[in-house]
Parts: C-alpha cells; sequence; structure tokens
RNA sequence: CGCGGGGUAGAGCAGUGGCAGCUCGUCAGGCUCAUAACCUGAAGGCCGUUGGUUCGAAUCCAACCCCCGCAACCA
C-alpha cells in the first residue's frame, strides 16, 4: 500500500513541475441582433469555457475573448424592420447575450462589443499598416444602388429572376430553387427587397485585400500548422488556397460602421473581414487596460510559445483559417520597420515582435434543426434562453458538448437531450454519487470509515484524468465526455462488485474500505466534472463538505482575475473520519 | 468534371488488408445499496452501388449513386 500512495505523491509532484502555459481562446463573435440559439451552443460557445475551465483548473494562464458584433447590415436592417435605432438594438441584444452567457457558467476574461473606441482604433491601426505595406488597394466597380432608400446593396437584398431556372424570387448570391450561384448582375428584372424598386448599378470604389501576395506565406504557414487541426479544417482550408486566392473588397459603402481613415472615404466604413476578426486582438488589448496592466495583452499575442485556439463553427472557418492568418501575418511587417513601428503603436505596446497566428481552429459544423441549419438570419432555430427556462444549465453544457457537430453536421433531437440526461446524468454519473452517498448516511451515520485506496481505484481515477485531460487539450470534446462517462462506469461498477449491502453484514471492515474508496471515487467525479458541469461540482463540494477549496474559475468569476496559479487537475485524497452532509439529488429525471 | 466532408445494427459512431465492433436503445434471465447499476444471454448488418487488385477487401484502385456544408454578411 504504501507503493501506491508514492505513485501517487510522484504523479502529484511531477504534475506540478509540469510548465505553466500560455493559452489564449479566441471565440466567434456573435451579431449584436438577437438572442443565442443552439447553434451557437454547438458550435462553440460551450467547448471554448470547457477547454479554458480545463486550461486555468491545471494552472495554466488562459485569455479567453469575445464580444458581440455591433456592427453589419444585418443588424443595421433588424434594427429598421424593429422600428428602433440600430444602437437600441446592439444594447438589448448585447445585454441578452451576457445574461445568456451568465445563465450557462461561461467565463470569458472579457467579453466586449465592436462599439468601443478601443476596436475603432485598433481596426482603424490595422487598416492603415495593410494599406502601408501595399496589402490594401482601391479600385473603382459598379454594384446596385437602391435610389428610394439611398443605399447600395448587399448581394443577398437583391432579388430577381434566375437566369438558370426562371425562378422569380432568386437572391443575389443564390437561387433557392435550383441552388445556381449568382452575381447579383446576372438576376434577371432584379428588386431591392428594402423598397421593391428596381435598383440601378453605380459606380463606386472600395479597398481591396492582396490576398493573393499572401497565398505563398499563408500557403506555407496552412502546410505546417494544420497538422493538428480537424480533417475538414485542414482539408477545407486547403482546398482554398489550392483554388488560389483572390483579392477581395474589405470597406463598403455605409454610415454605420467604423470609419475608413482615409482622407476622401469619409462615407464607407470598414467591413467584417478586418473589423470583427480584429476583435480578438482589440478585446486583449482592453482587457489589459481593464485589469490595469495596459502591456499584459503582449504576454498573450507575443510570447510564441503562446498557443492561440479559435472556437468557431461552419462557414466561419476561412475567416479563421485564411483571411485572419493573412492579416496578421501582413501586419507583423510592421514590426521590422522602424517609420511604422513609431507610427502605429497599439495601446500599452512595448516589444517589437511579431503577432502570433493561430495554433489550432477546432471549428465546428452545423447543428441542424428540422433538417435545416439554425441561423440568426434566416429565424430557424430556437434560442438558449428558452431551453435554460426548462432545464438546468450544467445538462445544456453537458449535452451540446456530447452531442457536438465536431466532425458531421447533427441534427438536434429531443429525444438525444432527454436520453443525454436519463441514462448519462442521472443513470450513471448521479446514480453513483447518490448510492454512495445514501449508504454512507444510512449505514455509517455520514462519517466516512477507514480504509486504503484499492489499486484499481488508483489506477483508475490517474487514468482518468490523463485520458479526460488529454482528450480535451487536442479539442475532442466528445472523447472527453465519453471518457468521463467511462470513468462513472468504472465507479458503479466498482460499488457493484464489491457489493458493501453484502459485506455489511459479514465483514463491516470491508464494507467501510468499499465506500472509503467509493467516496474517493465520487471526490475524483467532482474534480472531474468541473471543466464541464461547475453548478454541479459545487453541489458535491457542499454535500462532501469541502466548501472552502480554492478553484481559478471562482475566482476568476467572482473577481473578474485569477491570481493563483497551480495545478487542481489532479486527485485529492479525503481523509476518513469527516462528517458528510445531507445528500441531495444532483440531476432530476425528465420524464417525457 | 468548383472546393470539402460523409454513406458500417433502430440511433450515434470506431474500425487503413486477416472471423464486422463500440456506446445508447430494444427483449429475456440473474442480482439489488441506488431517481438504479452491474452481470449473462438474445434480436438486429448485402459495411451506398458496380467492377477491379489480392490467397483474403468495410479497408487499396476505378467508375457511379446518394446526403451535407461551403463558394466570401451563416455559429
Amino acid at each position: 500500500m504504501k507503493k501506491i500512495y508514492s505513485a501517487i505523491i510522484n504523479a502529484v509532484t511531477m504534475s506540478n513541475s509540469i510548465q505553466q502555459e500560455k493559452i489564449f481562446v479566441g471565440v466567434s463573435w456573435p451579431y449584436a441582433s438577437g438572442k443565442i440559439h443552439l447553434g451557437h451552443l454547438a458550435g462553440q460557445n460551450i467547448a471554448c469555457d470547457v477547454f479554458s475551465r480545463y486550461h486555468r483548473l491545471k494552472g495554466n494562464k488562459v485569455l479567453m475573448v469575445s464580444g458581440s458584433d455591433s456592427h453589419g447590415t444585418p443588424i443595421l436592417f433588424k434594427a429598421e424592420e424593429l422600428g428602433i435605432e440600430p444602437e437600441q438594438l446592439i444594447q438589448q441584444s448585447h445585454q441578452e447575450i451576457v445574461n445568456t452567457f451568465k445563465q450557462l457558467s461561461l467565463i470569458y476574461d472579457n467579453y466586449t462589443t465592436t462599439a468601443t473606441e478601443n476596436h475603432k482604433e485598433v481596426v482603424q491601426n490595422i487598416f492603415l499598416v495593410l494599406k502601408e505595406k501595399g496589402y490594401l488597394y482601391p479600385q473603382k466597380s459598379k454594384q446596385y444602388f437602391d435610389e428610394k432608400v439611398n443605399k447600395f446593396l448587399p448581394d443577398r437584398y437583391v432579388r430577381g429572376t434566375c437566369p438558370n431556372c426562371g425562378a422569380v424570387n432568386a437572391r443575389g448570391d443564390e437561387c433557392p430553387e435550383c441552388g445556381k450561384f449568382l452575381k447579383p448582375e446576372d438576376l434577371i428584372d432584379p428588386f431591392s427587397t428594402l423598397s421593391d424598386t428596381t435598383p440601378i448599378l453605380k459606380e463606386t470604389e472600395h479597398f481591396y485585400l492582396d490576398l493573393k501576395k499572401l497565398q505563398p506565406q499563408l500557403s506555407k504557414w496552412i502546410d505546417e500548422t494544420s497538422v493538428n487541426w480537424r480533417k475538414w479544417v485542414r482539408e477545407f482550408s486547403k482546398g482554398w488556397i489550392r483554388e488560389g486566392l483572390e483579392p477581395r473588397e474589405v470597406t463598403r459603402d455605409m454610415k454605420f460602421g467604423i470609419p475608413v481613415p482615409v482622407e476622401g472615404w469619409e462615407d464607407k466604413v470598414i467591413y467584417v473581414w478586418i473589423e470583427a476578426v480584429v476583435g480578438y486582438l482589440s478585446a486583449a488589448i482592453e482587457w489589459a487596460d481593464k485589469i490595469g496592466k495596459p502591456s499584459e495583452w503582449e504576454e498573450y499575442w507575443k510570447d510564441p510559445k503562446c498557443k492561440h485556439y479559435y472556437f468557431i463553427a461552419g462557414g466561419n472557418t476561412p475567416f479563421h483559417t485564411i483571411i485572419w492568418p493573412a492579416e496578421l501575418l501582413a501586419y507583423s511587417e510592421k514590426y521590422s520597420d522602424d517609420t511604422l513601428w513609431e507610427k502605429y503603436k497599439f495601446p500599452g505596446e512595448t516589444k517589437r515582435e511579431k503577432l502570433n497566428l493561430p495554433y489550432n481552429v477546432p471549428s465546428n459544423k452545423m447543428l441542424l434543426y428540422k433538417g435545416k441549419k439554425m441561423s440568426k438570419g434566416d429565424g430557424v432555430g430556437m434560442d438558449a434562453d428558452s431551453l435554460l427556462e426548462k432545464y438546468n444549465s450544467d445538462l445544456i453544457r453537458f449535452f451540446f458538448l456530447r452531442y457536438a457537430p465536431e466532425n458531421h453536421d447533427r441534427e438536434f433531437e429531443w429525444k438525444d437531450l432527454i436520453d443525454c440526461n436519463n441514462n448519462e446524468l442521472v443513470a450513471n454519473i448521479g446514480n453513483f454519487i447518490n448510492r454512495t452517498l445514501t449508504f454512507t448516511q444510512s449505514k455509517f451515520n455520514s462519517v466516512i470509515p477507514e480504509g486504503v485506496l484499492d489499486k484499481e481505484v488508483e489506477e483508475s481515477i490517474s487514468n482518468a484524468f490523463e485520458t479526460i485531460g488529454t482528450h480535451i487539450e487536442k479539442c475532442e470534446f466528445v472523447k472527453a465526455s465519453e471518457a468521463l462517462l467511462q470513468f462513472s462506469s468504472f465507479a458503479n461498477k466498482y460499488f457493484n462488485d464489491k457489493a458493501p449491502w453484502a459485506s455489511y453484514k459479514e465483514d463491516l471492515k470491508d464494507c467501510g474500505n468499499t465506500i472509503y474508496n467509493s467516496i474517493q471515487l465520487v471526490n475524483t467525479l467532482r474534480i472531474l466534472i468541473k471543466p464541464f458541469m461547475p453548478k454541479s461540482s459545487i453541489a458535491i463540494s457542499n454535500m462532501l463538505g469541502l466548501e472552502e477549496e480554492s478553484d481559478p474559475n471562482i475566482e476568476l468569476d467572482s473577481t473578474g482575475v485569477v491570481n493563483t496559479y497551480e495545478n487542481n487537475w489532479e486527485f485529492n485524497v479525503i481523509e476518513s473520519n469527516k462528517t458528510l452532509n445531507q445528500s441531495k439529488i444532483l440531476f432530476e429525471k425528465i420524464l417525457e
């Protein structure tokens, strides 16, 4: 038995000596034009939090940022539709999103918006550096213009007859009938969806991002970096490169947004490809300022050892594997140019070192609802709030992780949600905790009996920390949740095989030993579920009487910063003779 | 021939040349501390189709069929 303990002590010492890692987590920015829906949860907003909570528990330094995208045509038009000012819609939606995130126990180091002065400053800075380095150039073109509402029209706001199949309501980007991809100019008898009038083609001028020029560097970077990416993300991104990148428009004829900081361009704004993705950097800069250490963001953006993860989904993938890296590569030329370095410093910037590129982009596929993808734009799907009214947030967190569309699209099914709750949370994890604690109460008067850790229990525990941790680090969240359930199954089987209800009558010492071991397994479950189901973990802490334990995630949630870094992703023993609190049912069965 | 992913038990998936497997669900029996688990057994498959390579193919090759995403304002 001594050997077993020394093995545990060794494991603990070793894990503490592992060097602290730095992790930057960027999460896709939802449009401030409505509530968070189930697609957001399945896409990225649960996985990012599990990932960050895990790394904080390990004692790593994590910076997780995101915010509400407060610009763009959809917001403008949605506000018009509602008859309110865009600012009012943004304010309202941002607040709703923040509330939903809070209910789901999502902790961001900084969740901001793109409507801040800081963001504007950083975006314009990047725009100007790219321009000075020759990656942005102006070019004239003709676009549809609605004279009645006095606006240039984005592709999907122009409709007309499809030249391919003759359908009358084809959109400027695609015909929904025959699936043909179109340009607005292709449409026969075009009309504006804003006024039903016929738009005219009008000349305008825009800046273009010269992706062609960046292609060689980008191609090299993606070949080197994408080895550990999800297969579909890697192949998809490489496919884009293989096809050949084209220069793309990065400004728009609008007043709503961040103005182009060039003389004579005051009526135009910077488009989403530059504007929104820059939020990852500007939110980090804002965070540093908020915590009173204006240069602290450089720790995450300039230390080459800091790994950058972007949690996104679906069609956002190329923005994060192609366009954003391209902009970062181009921008980093600032650091080898004396003039630009002096002229274009970011707030708090002190180090003349390149910005970090993405390390991994664990992008998810789409969650389908009744066979269609959920989307804010099309109004398909369901918002997260209505789910939160019915079910507890830990179930929702666990479900959307366990059934996440990591490699394939997936249909959302109510039955899956109920099965996940009843078969996995209730019958597996909840059952083990409940049977152990009620047995301790009824047979041992709530006092943990004397015992020593069985070899198989010890092995299973250290294996669980190892396996689940590795899966999370590799962004394999479905596998991580499976491994958690496997561990819980082992615990149930252990209890069963040891049959303490039988040994209670024949061999009280053996019975006590089984319960001692089972309590250690309950405690291990409590630690293992921390990244997944933080509220349930706290509920178990209360039952075990462990309320005062230090936890970086609770620290961050309550104070806004993490000050203590130590490895909490490891087994610790609960001593014998400790008295437990009254146990409660952790997960309620859902009756259909 | 636009790019990419996929097609294996009712559902979800693993399986890169060697007897088709895992999880969940279904059915029967055992056990029972538990909102119940665990054990034993059972049912359920043309591995999308066709052809080829091979002693041997879910796996390698060719052609084809079907589903999905993307194609630049979708998470």
